[in-house]
DNA sequence: TATCTAACGGAACGTACCGTTTCGATGGAG
DNA sequence: CTCCATCGAAACGGTACGTTCCGTTAGATA
């Protein structure tokens, strides 16, 4: 990721100093990368940092709020991509979801998050935020799929997503990330199957 | 739960005192309800099971291990009838699922071991066995359906479970146990038709 | 130019919890 | 009657939290 900064920054005046933000943001992705939830702590992000840990807590209310703002510059590089077919677009979006979790530290933060999300109730705020905004969107690729009369007319695209979220979910919290394509398939045709004749 | 016990306990000779054990597991389970994940301590534990923390550490090894004893103890009532009607079947294991979580320390218990799985390798790899053995669990009730021909040939019945308890898992971590029962039917039914349909 | 102000890193503080060690008392086993 | 593993209690060193001071820095203000 990024090397630990050699020189100290000082103060920029009376202002905020953005280095030391970006700083503060890379150590904690760092951290959280090389030593897991378990060593992501306030003070390890500080000295990976060469910060202060009142500049973390200027900025910063709680240990959570970091972790949420780590997690949220996660890029989200999910195939969203509209192929005319239902069963095209939950394949691809679950698999390129999963793959992300895999290969990139998007999987180990959100991991952290949903954790930390069980005991602080910032975090179990913000978490249940995401997944509503998560579940509209996701929920898109099924209304798309409604107006081209693949998907019968009782169905809630949220519930729907939530089926893909979960599964997803579940993989990535207990290890399972490495499921095959054939599998993936499997389940999201019969879901799109399910769609099809209706609810 | 349990009154903390007026008196404390001695020790009864050189043979473990088993009433020390259930104080403890008592102690932990009521800590775990009425404070959370976030104030479950082996010091909270041990305060409030007037015991000392060695005692604890004697037959635990590890905070983990005391949860994951905690956990075990849960007992599961579960609704796995069979009904001769799979839709049937996985609403009502979902529909006592999710209540029997909102309604009991159970689901509380669970969350905080998902959570614990995050950051401890032992509490990782129970949580993975758990959910193996639940999945071939679920899966029977596939299974059972699919020698009466609710279900194509091709479908691995652990998918099916997978599907289910991910559905379960994302309501459980997100606070959302309170889906109606309409919505649950709808989702279950999604499913049963997608089996019949064949994948 | 002189002063004000807010940010900086660093050090220290009090609290809480972890996991361990030590202690005297207990009471069953040999 | 002696041994010995257990008990609760207290204290240990260690880590992390979130806070409070400190001296330093340099832009903003007058």
């Amino acid at each position: 990721m990024e090397k630990p900064p050699e020189k100290a920054r000082r103060s920029i005046g009376a202002k905020r100093n953005p280095d030391s933000a970006d700083a503060i943001r890379d150590a904690a992705e760092a951290v959280l990368l090389e030593a897991g939830y378990a060593g992501f702590s306030i003070e390890a992000v500080a000295r990976r940092a060469r910060a202060g840990k009142p500049t973390i807590y200027r900025w910063w209310p709680s240990k959570a709020a970091l972790l949420l703002d780590v997690y949220q510059r996660q890029k989200r590089d999910i195939d969203y991509a509209d192929t005319g077919s239902l069963e095209e677009d939950m394949f691809r979006f679950l698999k390129s979801l999963l793959r992300q979790w895999r290969d990139t530290p998007a999987g180990s933060i959100f991991r952290s998050f949903v954790a930390e999300a069980q005991s602080d109730a910032t975090a179990s705020a913000a978490l249940a935020d995401y997944a509503r905004e998560r579940r509209a969107h996701t929920g898109q690729m099924v209304e798309r799929a409604k107006a081209r009369g693949e998907v019968a007319a009782g169905v809630d695209p949220t519930l729907v997503a939530d089926m893909l979220s979960g599964y997803a979910w579940i993989h990535l919290l207990t290890n399972r990330l490495d499921e095959d394509d054939e599998t993936i398939r499997k389940a999201v045709r019969i879901i799109a199957k399910g769609l099809l004749a209706g609810a």
